[in-house]
RNA sequence: GGUCUGGUAGUUCAGUUGGUUAGAAUACCUGCCUGUCACGCAGGGGGUCGCGGGUUCGAGUCCCGUCCAGACCGCCA
C-alpha cells in the first residue's frame, strides 16, 4: 500500500493514527534541531516533522537530504502540532515520521511549484508537467472537469444521448483551413480534421437520433490567440422536429444550469437581441451587457454644420465614457492615439467633455455650440463627468473602431467583473456575408444554415438583407456558443449552394452525402455547438483558456513540450507517397 | 501576411546620454538557528546580455538582418 490517506484530508480528530502518506517533497524547512517538509498530493498540503528528541539521527539526516519535488512515501503518527498554522486545512496536525522512502529523486525544478510562480509562459509550458502540479492550473483543469460533467448530466436528464463521430473525415473548401491527414491506403489522398461534426451531427438527424450531444475535439488550421487553439473542444449538440425557440430553451436551460451549479447563481430569461441591434447599440455582435456605453448614432445632431469630417462621413457614433470628463488634455491624447493605431484604425477621435457645471468642452468648439454639444450629451445619454467619444466615417468601421474603445474604456474603468455573468442571445443573424477580396458570397455560420421564412425570394434580389434561424449565445462579450437551424430541404440546399458559388456538380462532390441524406425523409432539425474551453475560461473568470487546457499549444501553433509539429522521416513520407518543395 | 512589445544569472526582472569588474530578488549550495509554515541569519557558486553582422577608441545600450516568445489586426463556414 503506497497510502492510507491523502495530503489534504487528515485533521486533529486524526491525531494519534498510525498512517502513510505519499506525494512530492513541497518545500523543506531545516530549523536545525527539527526539520518540516511539507507534503504535497493533488488534495493539498501536510507537514511532515523530524526532531533532534523524536527521531533517529539517520531519519533527520535522511529528510535535510531531501530535494525539492522528491517522491515521498512516510510512515509516521498524526500528531497535534505546538503552532497551528490556520492558513491550510491540515494545518492543525502534522506527521511524526518514523519511515522515510524516497520513492524518486527530482531535478531542481526550473520554477517555483506555487501559486505565483516565478515560472515564465515559455517555460511552464516546456515544463507543463511541473506546471500541473501548481494549484492554479490543477484547479483549473478540475474545474473543467467539472464542467464537462455537469453537462453530460444535465444533457442526458434531458434524454440526450452522447455519439461519437469520426475524426478522419474529408476536406472541403468552406470555412476555415483543414488540418490534414495523408492516407497510405489511398495513395495521394487526403483525410481532414473535423473543424466541427456539423454534417454528421445531422445526418444523425436523418438516422432518426432526435436529442444528440457529443463532447468533441474539433480542428482549424488557422492563426491562434489567447482564446483560440488550433485544437479545440466543443460542446456539439443537435434537435430534431425543432423550431428556434425549442433550441434557445434547450440550451438556455443547459446554460442557467452550469451557472447554477458551478457559480450558485440562478438566472431568470436570458435576454435577447437581435443582430441588427447588437451592431447599432454596441458594434458587435457579441456584446458585453455587463456595462452601459451603448452607442449613439449622432448623424442628425452633428452633420450639416460646417465640420466636413462628420458631413462626409456614413456615420457618426459616440458613448458617454462615465466619469471621462476628468481626464487631462494628454490622457485624452493618448486615447485619441491609442484609437488611431493600426489595429483599431480610427482616423481620429473627437471628444466631448461633460463639466459637472452642465457647460460642455469639446474638441470642435470651433465648429459646434453649447447647444449642439447639449443634443449630442442628450443622445448618448452622457451626464454631468461623463466624456463623449465620437468616431465618425463607414459605418461599420466606425462601429468596429467604438467598439475597440468601448471594451477598452470598460477595462479602464473596471467595469468587467469577471465573478458576474451577463448572459445574451444574439438572434437574426445575417445568412451570408460578402468576401471583399473575391466578392464572393459566403455562409456567415455555415452552408447549412436555413434561412428565415419566406426569406428564400430574397436571396436572388437582395442577399444581404435575408436573416438566417440563427443564434449565438454571449457571456460576458465572449461567443460561447453558436447554432442554427438547419436546411432540411434539398432544393432549398441546393439554392444555398448556388448562392454560395457551387456548381452544382461541386456541391454533389463535396457534399452529395448530406444532399442524398436529405433524400430520404430529413426531419427539420436544428442545434447548438459550445465552446468548452472558452466556456470553462470564462466560468472560471479567466480570459486565456491556455491554463485550462492541460497540454496547450502555443501562439506558434507548437507544443513546446513535445516539440511539435516535427519534420518526418524519409521512410515515413516513401510510405506515403509524399514529396517535400521547401523550395518556396 | 501585417502591427506592436519583449529576449540580460536556474527563474523573474533592473541596467541612466554608448564608458571601470553587468546588478537585485528569488532559486541553488555550505554553515548556524528549540516550532517553522513567504522561516530567519551568515557566507558561496552561478552570465556567449537570443543569434549574425555593422557603427565606434569602446556596444547589454545605437543601426541592419535573423530567430524565439507574447498581444493584437487579417484569418477563424
Amino acid at each position: 500500500m503506497y497510502r492510507s490517506h491523502n495530503c489534504g484530508e487528515l485533521r486533529s480528530t486524526d491525531v494519534d493514527s498510525e498512517v502513510i502518506l505519499a506525494g512530492w517533497a513541497h518545500k523543506t524547512r531545516d530549523k536545525g534541531f527539527v526539520v518540516w517538509i511539507d507534503l504535497r498530493d493533488r488534495y493539498g498540503l501536510t507537514q511532515l516533522v523530524f526532531d533532534e528528541e523524536r527521531s533517529s539521527k539517520s531519519l533527520l539526516d535522511q529528510a535535510r537530504a531531501v530535494g525539492r519535488e522528491f517522491v515521498l512515501q512516510v510512515k509516521g503518527k498524526v500528531t497535534e502540532r505546538a503552532s497551528k498554522n490556520p492558513n491550510i486545512p491540515t494545518g492543525d496536525v502534522e506527521i511524526l515520521v518514523t519511515e522515510l522512502q524516497v520513492l524518486n529523486e527530482a531535478l531542481t525544478p526550473p520554477f517555483t511549484i506555487e501559486n505565483n510562480t516565478d515560472g515564465g509562459e515559455d517555460l511552464r509550458m516546456k515544463y507543463r508537467y511541473l506546471d500541473i502540479r501548481r494549484d492554479t492550473v490543477k484547479e483549473n483543469l478540475i474545474f473543467r472537469s467539472k464542467v464537462s460533467m455537469e453537462v453530460r448530466k444535465y444533457l442526458s436528464d434531458q434524454g440526450f444521448i452522447e455519439i461519437e463521430t469520426p475524426y478522419l473525415i474529408k476536406s472541403t473548401p468552406e470555412g476555415a483551413r483543414d488540418f490534414v491527414v495523408p492516407s497510405r491506403m489511398n495513395e495521394g489522398q487526403f483525410y481532414a480534421l473535423p473543424q466541427s461534426p456539423q454534417t454528421f451531427k445531422q445526418l444523425l438527424m436523418v438516422g432518426g437520433m432526435d436529442k444528440y450531444f457529443q463532447i468533441v475535439k474539433c480542428f482549424r488550421d488557422e492563426d491562434l490567440r489567447a482564446d483560440r487553439q488550433p485544437e479545440f473542444t466543443q460542446i456539439d449538440c443537435e434537435m430534431a422536429f425543432v423550431e428556434q425557440e425549442d433550441v434557445l430553451n434547450a440550451f438556455e436551460g443547459l446554460t442557467k444550469h452550469l451557472l447554477k451549479e458551478l457559480k450558485g447563481i440562478e438566472y431568470s430569461n436570458f435576454p435577447r437581441m437581435t443582430y441588427d441591434e447588437a451592431m447599432e447599440k454596441y458594434g458587435n455582435d457579441k456584446p458585453d451587457i455587463r456595462f452601459g456605453m451603448e452607442f449613439a448614432e449622432l448623424n442628425e445632431v452633428a452633420q450639416h454644420k460646417d465640420f466636413q469630417v462628420f458631413n462626409t462621413a456614413e456615420a457618426v457614433i459616440g458613448i458617454a465614457v462615465p466619469g471621462g470628463a476628468q481626464y487631462t488634455r494628454k490622457e485624452i491624447d493618448k486615447l485619441v492615439d491609442w484609437v488611431k493605431r493600426p489595429q483599431v484604425g480610427a482616423k481620429g477621435m473627437v471628444y466631448v467633455k461633460c463639466n459637472e457645471d452642465g457647460s460642455f468642452k469639446s474638441s470642435v468648439d470651433k465648429f459646434y455650440d453649447q447647444q449642439d454639444l447639449a443634443n449630442w450629451a442628450k443622445a448618448t445619454r452622457a451626464e454631468a463627468g461623463d466624456l463623449i467619444c465620437v468616431l465618425s466615417g463607414e459605418r461599420d468601421a466606425s462601429r468596429r473602431q467604438l467598439s475597440a474603445l468601448r471594451m477598452e474604456m470598460a477595462d479602464r474603468l473596471g467595469l468587467r467583473n469577471p465573478e458576474e455573468f451577463a448572459p445574451l442571445w444574439v438572434v437574426d443573424f445575417p445568412l451570408l456575408e460578402l468576401d471583399e477580396e473575391t466578392g464572393n458570397y459566403h455562409a456567415m455560420h455555415h452552408p447549412f444554415t436555413s434561412p428565415k421564412p419566406g426569406q428564400l425570394a430574397l436571396l436572388e434580389t437582395d442577399p444581404r438583407a435575408v436573416r438566417a434561424n440563427a443564434y449565438d449565445l454571449v457571456l460576458n462579450g465572449n461567443e460561447i456558443g453558436g447554432g442554427s437551424i438547419r436546411i432540411h430541404d434539398k432544393e432549398v440546399q441546393a439554392t444555398m449552394f448556388r448562392h454560395l458559388g457551387f456548381s452544382p456538380e461541386e456541391a454533389k462532390e463535396q457534399f452529395g452525402f448530406l444532399m442524398n441524406a436529405f433524400e430520404y425523409g430529413a426531419p427539420p432539425h436544428g442545434g447548438i455547438a459550445f465552446g468548452l474551453d472558452r466556456l470553462v475560461a470564462i466560468l472560471g473568470g479567466q480570459e486565456t483558456i491556455r491554463d485550462f487546457i492541460a497540454f496547450p499549444k502555443n501562439n506558434s501553433g507548437r507544443d513546446v513540450m513535445i516539440d511539435a509539429p516535427s519534420a518526418i522521416d524519409a521512410e515515413q513520407l516513401k510510405e506515403l507517397n509524399l514529396k517535400l518543395d521547401m523550395q518556396s
